[in-house]
RNA sequence: CGGGGUGUAGCUCAGCUUGGUAGAGCGCUUGCUUCGGGAGCAAGAGGCCGCAGGUUCAAAUCCUGUCACCCCGACCA
């Protein structure tokens, strides 16, 4: 980060912040230093490619976790299949590898032999070359088309509802830590139907499962729509989306849900046999979420003094502080705080019971509290002598202000602690879904459509920041056209997310091509 | 792949223009004091200055090459 370039706003007084710089000085680089401060991740000798520490793989597995029982109880089950894709599988469906070639990770070699390498030394050098390249999986539509081709026969063997979590591998330009990384976690739903609205159905029933994951338990609102052609997956008939707002006003894809109609089943010859005996194509569906998920819910509910986590994904719900400074008490007050999270820990909550640390560790008090800060928990508590006697807890949340603590009788605590759980949840959804709705404007003409993203890049050329930076979600009367989104893409660096589900018919348009239009679309910045 | 930048202690960086074989802050270790709170003082550990050549009595510093990373662009289901 450039302090240079920070300098001048810090000649007005601010509240010191455990991030530097606040979201309003530098956002991305804010993003950078919240992943950092929260020990979730961080960048490895491997180019574009990330270590997930444990508090944010533990984020992860919560993820997987409440996801997965998702998935079974809309009648998925859980396979694995290869990582290489073999190339030739790949060159199946033309515009998928058209889509995908430019970012492919391919092995070519199967074995080392010692030899002069690239820059002259001696080494290890790549031999055996295989006589088939393969593929480091980008997406897995045609290996497991490959699969799903065996396996189905006749429409009896008809839906094929699979999931598998995995990691793949896209050789992107630039990375950023969970955003986009060259190799990523994620899981990739993948099914075949008898018919086009069967597939059609279920394309949208995981949509609905994604949308009611974000919200329910990330606590990040989302819209469900649909892409327009120029966005959609290589390959696709139709893909769906869920789109969020981050608190910088761009929009990120947060999952989605294509309906690939026959064109994978061509490619792959998934075919069956009808009740009346004639062969068909089978009709495919694949949906998939990545811990993309994660910078999703940092840009969503983290602020100038780090990660904020919503308590139903949080790896950890409330940390207790024994105060034990005084040697005398010190064994009396661990003693106490361990038996309280241990009642803590037998309330159930969401699919697992509540998790509590106790941090003992031989640092400073102040030390922890803002570790614990940084790492988003939601629920702080110091017990030292005083409170043990009083018998009470000195109780803080992490959706508010830090030095906001109030003394609570422990019994009430233990009582209560569901509740606060679930009031920090709501207070978070609430927050992102009205700095969402302050942020979406209804546009109807051009001009309006310029000044409210045209202002913006004003405002991002001079450096100014905050403030009265506009842009956000414009909800436009659009009428898909590739060539406007290419202009618009260029020109304001804005791109048509979806075509929002939701909300009735509104007949009104175009404002760039004036043609008629049934509903309107959300253009916007996006990651 | 085009333009710009950076590689010096675990981290963030200074030193390089005007060559003389290394510094600060934070972090870490130890001690004392302090502490219902992101402490103070003191001592200590830690680097063949990205790599390879070259110039020179002498290179972190100058020259050439190379690699890596970052930023802007292109690219990004």
């Amino acid at each position: 980060m450039s302090t240079e370039k920070n300098a001048p706003k810090q000649t007005a007084p601010a509240a010191q912040t455990a991030i530097t710089p606040t979201r309003a000085q530098d956002y991305p680089e804010w993003y950078q230093q919240v992943v950092r401060a929260a020990d979730l991740a961080e960048t490895s000798d491997v180019r574009g490619c990330m270590v997930i520490k444990p508090w944010g793989y533990a984020l992860w597995e919560n993820i997987q976790r409440s996801l997965d029982k998702m998935f079974k109880d809309t009648g998925h089950k859980n396979a694995y299949f290869p990582l290489f894709i073999p190339l030739s599988y790949f060159e199946k469906e033309a515009e998928h590898v058209e889509g995908f070639a430019k970012e492919c990770a391919v092995v070519t070699h199967h074995r080392l032999k010692p030899g002069v390498k690239a820059d002259g030394k001696q080494g290890l050098v790549p031999d055996g070359e295989l006589q088939e390249p393969l593929v480091v999986r980008p997406t897995s539509e045609t290996i497991i088309g490959a699969s799903f081709a065996k396996w189905v026969q006749s429409y009896r063997d008809l839906p094929l509802l699979i999931n598998q979590w995995a990691n793949v591998v896209r050789w992107e330009m630039r990375t950023r830590l969970f955003l986009r990384t060259a190799e990523f976690l994620w899981q990739e739903g993948h099914t075949a139907h008898a018919t086009s609205e069967e597939a059609m159905e279920e394309t949208l029933k995981m949509l609905e499962v994604y949308a009611d994951f974000a919200e329910n338990w990330m606590a990040m609102p989302v819209v469900k729509g649909e892409k327009t052609e120029g966005e959609r997956f290589p390959g696709a008939v139709n893909t769906y989306c869920i789109e969020a707002m981050m608190q910088d006003r761009k929009a990120l894809q947060a999952g989605t849900s294509h309906f690939l109609g026959q064109n994978f089943a061509h490619a792959s010859e998934i075919k069956f046999s009808d009740a009346d005996g004639k062969v068909s194509y089978a009709w495919t569906t694949s949906w998939g979420v990545s811990t993309r998920l994660i910078g999703g819910m940092i840009m969503t509910h983290a602020d100038d003094d780090g990660m904020v986590l919503p308590p139903r994904l949080a790896p950890s719900h409330i940390v207790i502080i024994p105060v034990t400074h005084k040697p005398e008490t010190a064994q009396a007050v661990l003693d106490y705080c361990n038996k309280l999270a241990a009642d803590l820990r037998k309330i159930p909550y969401f699919g697992r019971t509540v998790e509590v640390e106790v941090d003992n560790r031989d640092i400073r008090g102040g030390d922890k509290t803002w570790q614990w800060i940084k790492k988003g928990i939601p629920v702080r508590v110091e017990v030292g002598p005083r409170d043990m006697e009083q018998d009470s807890v000195f109780m803080a949340r992490r959706d508010r202000g830090h030095k906001e603590k109030t003394s609570v009788k422990r019994d009430e605590f233990v009582a209560t602690i569901y509740s606060v759980l679930e009031d920090i949840q709501g207070t978070l959804f609430a927050r992102a879904k009205a700095h969402r709705e302050q942020n979406t404007q209804r546009i109807d003409s051009r001009a309006e459509f310029e000044a409210f993203f045209g202002a913006r890049n004003e405002a991002e050329a001079n450096e100014s920041g905050g403030g009265a930076v506009k842009g956000g979600f414009a909800l436009v009367h659009y009428a898909p056209d590739r060539k406007v989104e290419e202009e618009l893409k260029a020109k304001f660096a804005v791109t048509c997310r979806c075509i929002p589900l939701e909300g009735a018919d509104e007949p009104g348009t175009c404002i760039f091509t004036g043609k008629p239009t049934t509903r309107r679309a959300i253009f916007s910045k996006a990651y």
